[in-house]
Order: C-alpha cells, then structure tokens, then sequence
DNA sequence: AATTCCAGCGAACAGTTGTTAACTGCATGG
DNA sequence: CCATGCAGTTAACAACTGTTCGCTGGAATT
C-alpha cells in the first residue's frame, strides 16, 4: 500500500524526523512552553526558516510528539488487560512492561508527564485525548472479563481511567528511579505491584 | 512571637507578594520554564531590577510557589483521615474538601499539576518533598485506624501514596472540570468518590 | 531537454531577554 | 538630627527570539 517515498520526500521525511528527536533531547530539561524553533534547528545544524517547511510553530511540533509517544502504545492494552491468566500474573506482566517501555522510552514518557499538565494548550488537548482513548480500550478489555459481570458501564471506566493513571504513575516512578540508586527501581516495582493488588482485590469485591 | 514589622519590612514583603502573585498569574498559560523575570516585573509595575532584591530567579520564585501552594495543606490531613466517622464517611469529606480548595486556589492547584513534572529541577524537588511528607502524615494517620491491624509499614506507605496520587489526581479533574460544562463536575465528584470506594473495599480485604 | 517545484539558506527586522552598574529617596537606628 | 541601610530606579549591554523576504540548487514532472 505504503508509495515507496522519492529521493525528495525521503530527505524531508528525514530532517522532519531529526527535528522531532532534538526537540524530545532539549525538552528533558525544559518545557514545551519554553522551547523555541532556533534551539531546534540549531541544534539539528539547518537553518532556523527550515522549521516552517515542517511545522507551524513548536505547539504543532508538540503535538506531533504526543503521537509519537502514545500513539504506537494502544496495542498493548489488549496485550495485557485482556491476556491469560489470573490477576497475579496480569500484574506482574503490567509492571515489567512498563519498566521496559521507561528504560526503552525515556523521553517520550517524561515528555508526557511534563505537558500533560504543561502550559501549552492544544498539547494538553492532545494528550488528553489519547488517555482518553487509552481509557475507553482499558473499560472495553475489562468488559471482557468474568469478574466484571454486574458492573455498570460507568463504573467501569472509573476502574479503567484508575488503572491508567496507575500506569502513568508507576512510569513516572520508574523514570525518577532513573536517576538514583539502583535499588530505587525494585522498591518502585515492588511498590506498584502492592497497588494494583489492592485495586485488584477491591475489584473483586465491588458490590458482592 | 512574630514581631510587628516595620514600614520598611512591610513595604518589602508587599511588594514581594505582589511578585508572587502576579507570577502564579501569568502561569495560568504557561509553564515555569518560560517564565521571565521582566514578565514578573510588568505585571507589578515595578523596575525589572527590583526582582533581584527578592528573588535570585525565577526558579527561585517558584520554590516559594510551593510553600504556598502546599506548605499550609498539612492541617487538612489529619482533620479527614484521621477524622470521626467510617470510610463512607471520610470519603464524601474528602472529596467535598477537594472540591471546595480547587474552588478557592485553582491557580495553586493548577502550579502544582504543572511543575510536579515540569522543567525547573528545585521545583519538582520541592513539590516531591512536600508530597513525600503528606503520604508520610497519611500513613501516620492511617496507622491510628483499627482495620490497619496487621499492615506492615511498608504496604501503609503504599496505601497512603495511593491516596495522595488519588488526591492530586481528582484536583486535577475538578480544574479541567471547571472550564467545562456545569454538570461535569458532578460527574468528578462521583468518579472520585467510587475511585475512593474501591480503594477502600481492596484495604479492608487485604491480606485476610 | 526544458520546466516547474520546493526544501533549505542568508540576511535583516523589531522586539525580547537576564544581568551589570551606579543612582535616589526614604525608613531606620544611634 | 544625622548617618547608615536598602528597596526600588534608570540606563545600558550583549545575546537571543519569531517571522519576513528573496534566493538557490537539485529533484520531479512533462
């Protein structure tokens, strides 16, 4: 399906791209809101005009990176609330794939956890969505399973948008943990494996 | 014991405030990151200069920020965890409490959301700082409760930076709510409430 | 082979930034 | 009452910002 790209689009595609990575670089020490498009393109070594041919402003670029970071990670949903097994093995599973995810992505997820709540609007919007969308995925595999028998759509997504912000949680843990003693990111782990048991044995227990 | 200023004093600590505030203002739209000494000044109608006889930046500012923002919370804890009343109770408390500080402070609310994660490092030391002690002044209070016979204090510490996660988080919803329809904040005030709820069913059925 | 397209460049713009230095006027303490 | 302290001022600096305009060289199209 995908047109084999011409030499043109390809060199395009290119310097879009490393745009993209120097910015995510500067911005794990500064905000998005604070960011400006000479940084960027001083940093990739193009001219500061070049920035337009790609993105209208840096919120654009932004938002770009919102996708880039989120974007590719829904299929993991299913792949996880919805795999084999029982609660136990679902959470441990959960939290040694979003160790990885921390150690293979640290950028992306300090990005998010920096401009879900950042001062450039359309970016929050962006971000928001796509919990949003993590969310409805969450409540969908949930649905699946035998102990959400008698559970009302509401309530539902109530325990999805918990686990997610669990998710986030745990990933900003995972990524302050980071930067410590080695030992941190076991008592990280440890701890939010403690959590999603306890949600876990709530659920389980919800009006019964 | 806090002795009456003097006019001199009292002129600075006005002008001070007028700094702080009118900085908690501007970064309603933005994030601390980007937020410039001149700017500050602007705003009061005072020389750029008469920053320094304040504040040694910017970043600096924003650590005071925290104080305020956070530094006078630490009452209300114990008054609703350790407060009278079962867990129903304690719930519909907090949640009212919630609601009516983000009705009182927003731009606080909105400060802490913001620079919890954002780009100023002395910032996110400070908020992780305070909110280190919180989880710590839950878990205390929570120790004083009878259905914690049995807790380790390490799984108390859990359960307590679940309830502070959960606290920040329903802030936050209530903010978003705000510039919403009316009925949206009902909506927060009943997803937190059963948030709260399966919380504390998992906490009376754990390790049982 | 001739023409069009367009990603990236260079220069210039008006405006902004943080920081310095030396000042002024007034509240304070001796 | 006089001397000191110090909050706030004015002026100037080098450096930086986003955005404009016209250009250039090579890929793409005809």
């Amino acid at each position: 399906m995908s047109h084999t790209l011409g030499l043109r689009q390809a060199q395009k595609q290119k310097t879009r791209q490393a745009l993209l990575d120097a910015a995510l670089g500067l911005l794990e020490e500064q905000s998005l809101s604070s960011l400006g498009l000479r940084e960027v393109t001083r940093a990739v070594g193009v001219a500061p005009t070049a920035f337009y041919r790609h993105f209208r402003s840096t919120a654009d670029l932004g938002v770009e990176l919102v996708e880039a970071a989120l974007g590719s990670l829904h299929p993991m949903i299913d792949s996880t609330v919805a795999a084999a097994g029982d609660s136990e093995e679902r959470i441990a599973r959960a939290v040694d794939l979003i160790a990885h995810h921390v150690d293979a992505y640290p950028a992306h997820v300090r990005f998010i956890a920096r401009e879900r709540h950042g001062g450039v609007q359309p970016v929050r919007e962006a971000i928001r969505r796509q919990l949003a969308r993590f969310a409805e995925e969450v409540q969908a595999a949930l649905a699946g399973h035998p102990e959400s028998a008698g559970w009302s759509e509401e309530d539902l997504l109530m325990l999805a948008g918990l686990y997610v912000d669990q998710m986030l949680a745990t990933a900003n843990q995972f990524l302050e943990a980071m930067e410590g003693p080695a030992d941190e990111r076991d008592r990280v782990a440890r701890s939010a494996t403690q959590r999603l048991r306890l949600i876990s044995l709530g659920r389980h227990h919800w009006k019964s």
